[in-house]
DNA sequence: AATAACTAACTATCTAGTCAGTTATTTATT
DNA sequence: AATAAATAACTGACTAGATAGTTAGTTATT
């Protein structure tokens, strides 16, 4: 039996793609959370971007709250797992090991849309402090004991001087997270544009340059 | 119009308080914006907050974003004029200059409630893209321009390396600011605790070794 | 013809903003 | 000094509008 007649396809087809719709939904949801915040945005709005109208994303999510769980766990927790794969078979010096982290985090996270989670985890800490847990401890506090790792790493091998490696991390990865949270809420506003490149090379060189032991 | 009014309660006495009543629905705004988010809030919320009900609060303030404006306008501006002035008064050297200025930033912003001011911009920038415009032109670029011209400063004199003042200024800030966010969002569910004091000791001391000729 | 992905219209609820009425406080009068 | 009238700060019940979540029905696909 075949299908001789043409099919145009006009408004209001639709296809059923039960695969593709939940990335799709928690694409748009990760954009828009990002943007308006969580209370901010409609599941019209969401459905609309995602191409489906609103009863459909009920039908893959449970309700909004799910589907704020399901775009943090799923958008991730990959992400961390490659980074610590990344330092545990790495064999060069430790500041080599933080320029490479430094150009990863710009890669994978700033120019993506990942950037946008830390911005939208910060901004409903308070909404939601048992999702915001779970990130602390399963991205926050991974990455803290990453970077910690490699600078005691550095200073064992005797390449950087003396100091915390617990507190030198936290400076590190603030500014490191500072820039993410900027990109996807501030810097579009702003007129005194700025090259994240150069303001990480400008960060390595200084703070790597005050912890080494020889100048 | 309206059908008969139940009689009010009797004993529910109460102040007439007109010049505490703006300030005081402020603090609540403020307290409950940056723990809820701005949509998040409920205006009841805030007049409860503050000690008087709803219609109270549209007394003094036309609306919720009215209310958001006064906010962001009342608490910041007369902080970045009297770190302008610090700045201008000052003669000694360009280091001891930033320490003071992250000094001042620990008292005067991260130890009291105007911390959650930048997690409040942030979080609703998609939102009140003009309102953080204004906070960017006014309080950012400000913030910038100043540690800016203390490192050009530093250089001038000798006391600092060659570097783009404006992306040092950048890295600095960063921090600083990072740190009022986390303190008002993440912070208090991180049980990783640490010294924030501390923090900014170690930050200033590894970016300035890195920056001044002699070590 | 059967299945299930998807739609669209519905409802239940929540909240920003309003306003008629209440009460603390001030001012005028005795 | 006591009382009444006037004023305006404040209340709380109400409305209008918005949106999370539901479901009966429609349509693509097998």
């Amino acid at each position: 039996m075949s299908k001789n007649h043409k099919r145009s396809c006009p408004v209001g087809r639709w296809q059923r793609r039960k695969e593709a719709r939940p990335g799709e939904i928690i694409d748009a949801a990760l954009e828009l959370f990002c943007e308006k915040g969580f209370a901010g945005t409609r599941m019209d709005d969401v459905a609309r971007h995602a191409g489906v109208t609103k009863g459909t994303v009920y039908l893959y999510f449970e309700n909004k709250e799910a589907l704020f769980y399901a775009l943090v766990n799923e958008m991730v927790v990959p992400q961390v797992e490659r980074a610590e794969n990344m330092i545990a078979n790495y064999t060069g010096s430790a500041a080599s090991l933080i320029e490479i982290l430094i150009k990863q985090w710009h890669e994978n996270i700033i120019k993506t849309k990942l950037s946008g989670i830390p911005k939208l985890i910060i901004s409903e800490s308070g909404n939601f402090p048992e999702l915001a847990k779970f990130y602390i401890d399963n991205v926050i506090q991974r990455g803290r004991r990453m970077m910690a790792r490699v600078i005691e790493k550095g200073i064992e091998r005797g390449e950087f001087i003396k100091c915390d490696p617990d507190y030198v991390s936290r400076v590190i990865l603030s500014s490191m997270v500072f820039t993410a949270v900027w990109e996807r809420s501030l810097a579009s506003l702003d007129d005194e544009t700025y090259d994240v490149e150069k303001f990480f090379d400008t960060q390595f060189e200084i703070m790597l340059s005050g912890l080494k032991k020889t100048k």
